[in-house]
RNA sequence: CGGGGUGUAGCACAGCCCGGCUAGUGCGCUACGUUCGGGACGUAGAGGUCGGAGGUUCGAAUCCUCUCACCCCGACCA
């Protein structure tokens, strides 16, 4: 009792805060609209950081990093880019504090006024490209292919834990490169390797396609992102890859001199994923026991419950389990023994399955006597008997079939909720019927975007790449479109 | 910035309209005992500037004024 959560039928929004807490994920903390990552949701961010990381290695890319402020004058450098984040920006104005003269307590010393304010930065492609400028002189230099793990300050109205918070943890990559081919590709190279990442280590399957005009990057050419739908019919924004043309290159006079001797400004990307990711695991798969993490970004693969009523029981228990975590160690799994005495089986069984370790193996006196386990794996609930000799080798094929089974249920779920509509009317009764992804035609013009927006609250989520070509007529004006694309409520 | 709401124990809340003895309940916490294969139970106990300041009153968690903080809805949101 007390550990239960809001069912996800009653009221999503709340069941999503509930288990953030409860998992011991993250908290709110006392400072606006700031998050604390608990250990536990730590060490799963973690996973998702190692796994990415490897990618962008193996990509080509390095890592670097640069500093948090960025001087007024750098953001004003690019116009679309302050416009877009203007609004949402943290500023330093002063250096020091002291004590007021009457004993109130801290004050601003308002003689230790910054000539030139800081901006915390809500991106750093200002401050990147700065330096990009002083690093690149000849084609020779290019492509500069570098990735920075950060955090950065976004100064949001309202926020919600891990989807939107005052301040994040992300990475950022910026590429810079001789030909707009070369960054057009890299721009689509790394969409892929989020998609990936998205559908192999979180289980989602997500959909890759371009941003319209009206929401795409602040100073980006063209922005693609991956869509994935949560299990309350909205969408999220799991991640973005802008190419930026030459407009940051521009702005900050970055040319290069080409083979052929001629001067020409260099052509960038830029690519993100944020601790969102965290959010988009949560609500993709858990359920009302708690969360279903896919075991490759679970921090223990393996949980091993105890049974037992008194000391030589523990005893005689503990060292099969011992033995037997020993062995799925030396697989390569993350393996806990909890052999607390402070706690029940009952409650353990409860708070793993909060936690969404994948598979939990129980072992008490009856199994000692006929040399077996239980196992049980989170996202079916099955439980089976198992002999304990034949365990640790069945257990790595378990957690694969795991990983595969989460990915198909949440595909399964996405195409049931992805639905072709071909008038307003059914577009709108979908909407709210229904919810999730709507395909459907588009006249490709920002007026009639932001009208469905502003009647339906729903938004393009993204052009699809690989939307087949068909002809038809825009459902909100009749206006000839040549394909479908993707409509959705969103976070 | 507009509209609404909430501040009472670590957490969740009741009490306030209609002022009155020592401020309650559940969870959690501590001790002991019985339990232990799906979130145990019993007994005893600890824990409170009732967000803050001022006022009305014999008496304020409760009424009045001011103030602070937080939450929700909207606007905003690579």
């Amino acid at each position: 009792m007390g550990k239960e959560i809001t069912s996800r039928a009653e009221d999503y929004s709340q069941w999503y805060i509930d288990l953030v807490k409860k998992a011991d994920l993250a908290e709110n903390s006392d400072v606006r609209g700031c998050m604390i990552i608990k250990p536990y949701g730590y060490s799963i961010w973690e996973k998702m950081v190692q796994a990415l990381d490897r990618m962008f290695k193996d990509t080509g890319h390095e890592n670097a990093y640069f500093p948090l402020f960025v001087p007024k004058s750098f953001m004003a450098k690019e116009a679309s880019h302050v416009e877009g984040f203007a609004k949402e920006c943290a500023i330093v104005t002063h250096y020091r504090l002291k004590n007021a003269e009457d004993g109130s307590g801290v004050i601003v010393d308002p003689d230790a006024k910054l000539e030139e304010e800081l901006i915390v930065r809500p991106t750093s492609e200002t401050v990147i490209w700065n330096s990009y400028k002083k690093w690149i002189q000849s084609y020779r230099d290019l492509p500069i292919l570098i990735n920075q793990w950060c955090n950065i300050v976004r100064w949001e109205m309202r926020t919600r834990l891990f989807l939107r918070t005052s301040e994040f943890l992300w990475q950022e990559g910026h590429t810079a490169h001789a030909t707009s081919r070369e960054a057009v590709d890299e721009t689509l190279q790394m969409l892929d390797v989020y998609a990936n990442f998205a559908e192999n280590f979180l289980a989602l399957p997500v959909i890759k396609g371009k941003k319209s005009e009206s929401e795409k990057f602040p100073g980006a050419v063209d922005t693609y992102c991956i869509e994935g739908l949560m299990q309350d019919g909205k969408a999220l924004q799991c991640g973005t890859s802008h190419y930026l043309g030459q407009n940051f290159a521009k702005a900050f006079d970055v040319q290069f001199t080409t083979k052929e001797g001629k001067l020409d400004l260099v052509w960038g990307t830029s690519w993100g994923v944020s601790t969102r990711l965290m959010g988009a695991l949560i609500m993709a798969h858990s359920d009302d026991d708690g969360l279903i993490l896919p075991p490759k970004l679970a921090p223990i693969h393996v949980v091993i419950v105890p049974i037992f009523k008194n000391d030589d029981e523990l005893k005689r228990v503990s060292e099969k389990a011992n033995q037997l975590a020993a062995e799925l160690r030396r697989l390569g799994l993350a393996v806990k023994f909890d052999n607390r005495d402070t706690h029940k089986p009952g409650f353990k069984f409860a708070e793993y399955e909060l936690k969404g370790v994948p598979v939990r193996i129980a072992i008490g006196p009856r199994d000692l006597d006929n040399g077996t386990v239980e196992v049980a794996r989170r996202d079916t609930k099955e439980k089976k008997v198992m002999k304990f000799d034949e365990v640790a080798a069945a257990i790595p094929k378990l957690l694969e079939e795991i990983q595969a089974n989460i990915y198909q249920k949440a595909l399964k779920f996405r195409n049931e909720m992805t639905t072709p509509v071909d008038s307003y009317d059914d577009f709108k009764k979908v909407l709210d019927e229904k919810g999730g992804f709507l395909l459907a035609h588009w006249d490709g013009t920002a007026e009639t975007e932001a009208a469905i927006k502003e009647e339906t609250k729903a938004t393009i989520r993204c052009i699809p790449l690989n939307a087949p070509a068909e002809e038809g007529r825009c459902v909100y004006s009749g206006k000839p479109s040549a394909k479908r694309v993707l409509f959705g409520r969103a976070y």
